[in-house]
DNA sequence: ATGTAC
């Protein structure tokens, strides 16, 4: 059976796609992202929508691809009565987000100082593969961050107070259980806590390109020429670790509670039982120290912007979380229903009638943040509320890889990749050069086709453009 | 994404 083309960007995945359907998938694309769409993405669109208790539809955006059960930037809500949570709707990295903060600061000003600036974030901010802190945190440091995220980093000195009301959750989620946190993810995680990571993760210095809408731009404090400073990371191994162990107790609980499920990366649990309530508990612990984690980071990106630039500002503009799962209230067949939300390698795009969103940016929407790829422009959207009704309120997360780690690494070298971005006047750090290789821009789907397929189905407004001037990676 | 293997 194919899927049908319903409307301008968007494709419906009947029902009838394949057996167990309970709702039918849709995936936001233009026709031409269409065809980077695998078939698999498309298999796993209908898998989720076999899930007991979804409700609307099982949903991909327009960076989706192949994911570990659901499709990476996949989206799925489920009804509290009857419904189920699945690790695999929240992916690995739990919390992994993206935080923007904006300067005071005009890119001539930074310019002839940007790779004196590079070498001291590089080496503020710990990196890499197995990278470890300069935090040092102890084991009740640990659970603290577990239990109140960016709130408790915010007591311990790192970043202000007011930097909580422009995080999504004010960066701490309630329903933190450390008790179903294991040893093995406490002590990957101990260490790690004030560490960027590896991969896709970065810290950038980039530049206002071009302002797409004035009037938000403006309430965002953003202007053409300004320098802004994109962080791209999540919970680390410790996050990693909770999910790992997490889907092994709920493929258990798959066969205790009989759940049919299409595909075993689909390991769920009913939601009120003791196994989901357990993933649950752990999963925000990993939420709340990813949020922890960025506000460190940010905390040490300020001290080396004042130590350059004296008197500077870096404020706070918003930090998205783009894998988590969320208990939200949401309008079903014109009731309010409370739903857990999985957005897996998507972000939240509230609109102006959301209460969830900053005091600052009321009648707006909450910032929308997609970063590009290495070397690519990263876009500010403005939430609207057109999302609530197509997508429970979610956008795209990126860009969306086209190729894979080990074609990338066939294919390119860190050497050729990072003379290729000096060429083109960004510079890069990085601990070790095949990464750069893997990360390479032209492994990435174009992340302006996203953003034009999220902003013109009106789910998301554009803002602006930014482009990178220097990146520090793992 | 990730101590890329229990």
């Amino acid at each position: 059976m194919e899927i049908e083309k319903i409307d301008d960007n968007i494709y419906e995945v009947p029902i009838g796609y394949r057996p167990g359907m309970r709702v039918p998938g849709r995936i936001f694309v233009s026709a031409a992202l269409r065809e980077m769409v695998e078939p698999g993405t498309v298999d796993q669109v209908a898998n989720v929508a076999t899930l007991p208790g979804i409700v609307g539809h099982s949903m991909a955006m327009p960076d989706a691809h192949l994911g570990y059960g659901f499709p990476i930037g996949g989206v799925a809500a489920f009804k509290e009565q009857g419904g189920i949570i699945s690790p695999g709707g929240v992916g690995f990295d739990i919390n992994c987000g993206v935080r923007l903060l904006r300067s005071d600061l005009q890119a001539r000003d930074v310019q002839p100082l940007i790779n004196t600036l590079l070498d001291a974030l590089f080496q503020a901010v710990p990196s890499g593969l197995g990278s470890t802190g300069r935090l040092h945190a102890t084991d009740r440091q640990l659970t603290e961050s577990f239990l109140r995220g960016a709130e408790w980093a915010v007591e311990e000195g790192y970043g202000v107070e007011s930097d909580l009301d422009f995080c999504e959750e004010n960066g701490s989620m309630p329903g933190a259980d450390p008790s179903q946190v294991g040893v093995k993810a406490r002590k990957r995680g101990r260490p790690q806590l004030g560490t960027l990571g590896s991969g896709n993760h970065f810290l950038e210095i980039q530049r206002v390109e071009e302002i797409y809408n004035p009037e938000i731009a403006k309430r965002f404090g953003l202007f053409k020429g300004q320098i802004t400073v994109m962080i791209h990371c999540g919970s680390r191994g410790a996050g990693h670790q909770i999910c790992t162990d997490h889907l092994d107790v709920l493929s258990k609980a798959v066969r205790k509670y009989n759940i049919d499920i299409p595909d075993k990366q689909l390991a769920c649990a009913p939601l009120g039982t003791p196994e989901a309530d357990h993933y649950f508990g752990a999963m925000v612990c990993a939420a709340n120290y990813a949020w922890a984690n960025r506000h460190i980071i940010a905390h040490w990106t300020r001290e080396v912007f004042d130590r350059y630039f004296p008197g500077s500002q870096l404020q706070l503009l918003y930090d998205v979380a783009h894998n988590v799962a969320k208990i939200e209230e949401h309008r079903v067949e014109g009731k309010k229903e409370r739903l857990y939300v999985h957005r897996k390698g998507a972000t939240r795009a509230f609109g102006p009638s959301r209460t969830e969103i900053p005091a600052a940016y009321e009648g707006l929407g909450q910032p929308v943040l997609i970063p590009g790829s290495m070397g690519t422009a990263s876009y500010v959207l403005c939430g609207q509320d057109k999302a609530l009704d197509l997508t429970f309120g979610s956008a795209c997360h990126g860009s969306g890889r086209v190729m894979s780690r080990s074609q990338a690494l066939r294919q390119f070298t860190g050497k050729e990749v990072k003379a290729a971005l000096n060429r083109d006047g960004i510079a890069v750090r990085s601990t070790s050069p095949g990464m750069l290789a893997e990360e390479a821009p032209q492994v990435y789907k174009p992340s302006g086709d996203v953003v034009d397929v999220v902003h013109n189905l009106g789910i998301a407004t554009r803002v602006a453009r930014l482009v990178p001037l220097g990146v520090s990676k793992g």
